[in-house]
DNA sequence: GACAAGAGATACGTC
DNA sequence: GACGTATCTCTTGTCA
């Protein structure tokens, strides 16, 4: 049989280049011969090892092909050819005419459509193909007569049949390769391809869809940001396709004759080239040619790529004006807390002097909370290192343990920190649920909801879920927070950050330490180890149920507000309303029925979220709901008010006049115009919360100020609660100072409640 | 091709 | 409803 050796001379020069990159072969008249030797090398490599009866090398023409016709874009940032490659390509072909091996080169075409053509023709006949480039697109043209010969970056090749390549690549035919680079796009040849789609999605897409035609007729099978990404890239992968794809119509006619491989060298041709080359290894095969000289002329450099000592730094940034102050800051913020503040851009400070509400939140609240939270910054927080320490190696190894069984139990071993791999060994290898649900890239979820609903399935699920939780709490906490420890004061200095939040609260990063676990017994260890001073103790102060009590006071609703005046358990006292019982007769699951309302009234939450917190079906939910609204008919007419109002003017507001404007409330999309209704009523709640918050605690500063104690110091704000490092003698002192700061700091139509907590630690003090 | 940086998604901690 | 962090996975850019 016909064996047909197809070689795309370009790529093999380029790769023969670069292979010497780092030590560039030079010879005595300062030439970079590196291009030239590498490809007669791999050509003599590849001829023993391919044994062609038949060969060709193909180059690409001067001038554009098609492709450059109907894409200007193409290949077009790609750099200029190296000079050194340039001057190689004639020195090539003098050297394949020497060894009589005949060069195609078609005009219009590039070398991969003349391999293609060629190819196509040549297994017609029965001949046998091989063709050596390293292009991956090379892998479309692939049957079972036609073989591509990759170059293995460790020496040798690799022979890529339509099994290999579908392997290689995840695809069912090899003529899918056109369709998997129409999707992922290659950067050398500047296909496009669809931004954001890589090699990953690409597969994945075409495993559903077969071909890029069939992905792009069904779209809507698609979700979230990939169905967006794909349709409004639906011509750049058409085009991508249409680039990527390799002619087989070119004219140029495979010709058993002309492309017979001798095996014979004119060496009255080559020897005199490989000389001035000064290639005297090769000059070696030369039959009779005397040993070249012992001292070689050939000097190996090493170009230092780095040395030229170009570093390019940027220039200085132009003089622009920028606002960058706190004031500014805080203007901005207040103006729309959900812009983003442009420095360059001056706030318009009129517009807030305009507002009175506004004016006066700056001047009384932000603008003096700078300093309280400069204060509580410096002043930091103690942790208990030796007993994070200890905490840190038990449930590690606790952690160990679990991992062990987790691999027993499945029967394997995989990256239970993989979400992704947990969903493939949980309900492909398990099938512990046959209808378990994917989300957004085809994955499945494995939250904490899905994996509760399967705990009784498998032992496994509820180890994974154990695992979980050990592992967030030793990686998000009990590792991290002594990394944070200023190694100068011995404390953990967070920030708290005054103007990112859509609402008014504040956040705290670096590390948060608003969301250290309390609720579970494992994760309470970690506020044991939050302590004072030596000689001091931590007094935690927060307000009780502040943001129901902002629903009675804001929704005048009679019975809500009776029932925080009467100082009821306000759980029960709901539960009563809603089932129309007794306070005394109301059972415990009723009691968390009506908490779980209560809470989702404040989220503004919908039957459907609920149901899923209750665990209950949606129509109960609902009911729950009709419920609570025929209970307490002042909280509906208030969530209708702030409905109405969002959508008149724009923004609600808090009731100290902090403003959150709500674009979507008009929207069409009824999931979008949901979501905006909600915060209609969230955001003036848990922003008047915010408020009073940030006004208690300016107050207390001031006051703890006048005690003029070193230690006493606030140290956490964490929403509705605050902390204070407070020296043992004056603890009772404090508790009265903070306590009557924060119920006072305002008059509500319900009475505002802190409780107050001492102890060693701040776990105690809860 | 190998590697690093960045972006998204997921999961989960708090109020 | 409001956040921040850890982790994994994938894309993209860079160097070769």
């Amino acid at each position: 049989m016909n064996r047909l050796l197809l070689i795309d001379a370009y790529a093999m020069i380029y790769r023969a280049y670069y292979a010497f990159i780092r030590v560039p072969r030079i010879n005595s008249k300062g030439e970079n011969t590196s291009a030239v030797f590498g490809f007669v090398i791999t050509l003599e490599d590849l001829i023993k090892r391919v044994k062609p009866t038949h060969i060709a090398v193909a180059f690409d023409p001067h001038g554009p092909t098609f492709r450059h016709e109907a894409y200007a874009q193409y290949k077009a940032q790609r750099e200029e050819t190296p000079e050194d490659i340039r001057k190689a390509v004639p020195i090539i072909k003098d050297i394949l005419a020497a060894m009589n091996i005949p060069v195609v080169e078609v005009s219009g075409f590039e070398a991969d459509d003349v391999i293609g053509t060629l190819s196509v023709q040549a297994a017609g006949s029965g001949t046998e193909v091989f063709m050596a480039t390293p292009d991956k697109d090379y892998g479309q043209l692939v049957t079972e007569l036609i073989h591509q010969y990759r170059p293995r970056h460790t020496g040798g090749f690799e022979q890529m049949g339509p099994k290999e390549v579908c392997d290689k690549y995840g695809l069912s035919s090899p003529v899918q390769v056109i369709d998997l680079l129409a999707l992922m796009g290659d950067a050398s040849d500047n296909i496009p391809g669809c931004k954001g789609v890589g090699e990953k999605t690409a597969v994945q897409l075409i495993s559903q869809f077969g071909s890029v035609e069939n992905l792009l007729q069904n779209t809507t099978q698609l979700k979230g940001a990939l169905k967006t990404k794909v349709e409004s890239h639906a011509e750049e992968i058409r085009f991508s396709k249409f680039l990527a794809t390799i002619r087989t119509d070119v004219p140029v006619t495979w010709d058993e004759t002309k492309f017979a491989f001798t095996d014979t060298k004119n060496w009255d041709a080559l020897a005199p080239l490989y000389r001035q080359l000064e290639f005297n290894s090769l000059l070696k095969q030369k039959p009779e040619e005397p040993l070249p000289a012992k001292n070689s002329q050939r000097q190996e450099m090493t170009l230092d790529l780095f040395a030229a000592g170009n570093s390019d730094v940027p220039a200085a940034t132009a003089d622009k004006p920028a606002y960058d102050t706190t004031e500014n800051r805080l203007c901005s913020y207040l103006l729309n807390p959900e812009l983003a503040f442009n420095p360059y851009k001056k706030p318009d400070w009129d517009a807030l002097k305009a507002d009175k509400a506004l004016w006066r939140l700056y001047n009384e609240v932000e603008l003096p909370l700078v300093e309280v939270l400069r204060d509580m910054e410096k002043a930091g927080v103690r942790v208990d290192t030796s007993l994070l320490k200890e905490a840190e190696a038990s449930l590690t190894s606790e952690l160990e343990a679990l991992e062990q069984e987790i691999y027993a139990l499945a029967g394997e071993t995989f990256n239970i920190n993989s979400p992704a791999q947990v969903g493939e060994v949980l309900f492909d290898h398990m099938h512990l649920d046959p209808k378990a649900k994917r989300g957004k890239n085809g994955k499945y979820s494995t939250s904490e909801e899905v994996l509760t609903a399967l705990k009784d399935r498998h032992a496994v699920v509820g180890k994974i879920l154990e695992q979980r939780e050990l592992k967030k709490l030793i990686s998000t906490y009990i590792t991290a927070l002594p990394s944070y420890i200023n190694p100068a004061t011995g404390k953990i200095h967070t920030t708290y950050n005054q103007t990112v939040t859509a609402t008014g609260r504040l956040s705290s990063s670096n590390p948060n330490l608003q969301n250290l676990p309390v609720r579970t017994e494992r994760g309470r260890l970690i506020r044991r180890a939050v302590i004072p001073d030596d000689g001091c103790l931590f007094l935690s102060a927060d307000y009780s149920q502040i943001e129901l009590r902002l629903m009675a006071h804001f929704s005048q609703d009679a019975h809500l507000t009776e029932a925080f005046r009467q100082g009821q358990d306000i759980h029960a006292a709901t539960a009563a309303k809603i089932f129309a019982k007794d306070i005394a007769d109301i059972t415990k699951d009723e009691r968390r029925r009506a908490k779980t309302a209560n809470f989702g009234i404040i989220y503004g939450i919908s039957a459907f979220g609920l149901a899923q917190q209750l665990d209950c079906s949606r129509q109960e939910a609902k009911e729950l709901i009709d419920g609570y609204f025929k209970a307490f008919p002042g909280v509906i007419s208030f969530i209708e008010k702030q409905k109405s109002i969002a959508r008149e003017q724009g923004y609600v507001e808090t009731l100290f006049g902090r403003r959150r404007y709500l674009p979507d409330i008009h929207s069409h999309n009824s999931v979008v115009r949901s979501f905006a209704e909600r915060n209609a009523v969230n955001a003036p709640i848990q922003g008047t919360a915010a408020d009073i918050i940030k006004m208690a605690m300016v107050a207390i500063h001031r006051r703890l100020k006048q005690l003029q104690r070193d230690n006493l110091q606030m140290i956490m704000q964490v929403h509705d609660e605050l902390n204070f490092n407070v020296p043992s003698d004056c603890v009772e002192e404090v508790r009265e100072i903070v306590v009557s700061e924060m119920q006072n700091v305002t008059q509500l139509a319900v009475p505002l409640i802190a409780e107050c907590g001492v102890g060693t630690n701040w776990l105690e003090a809860h």
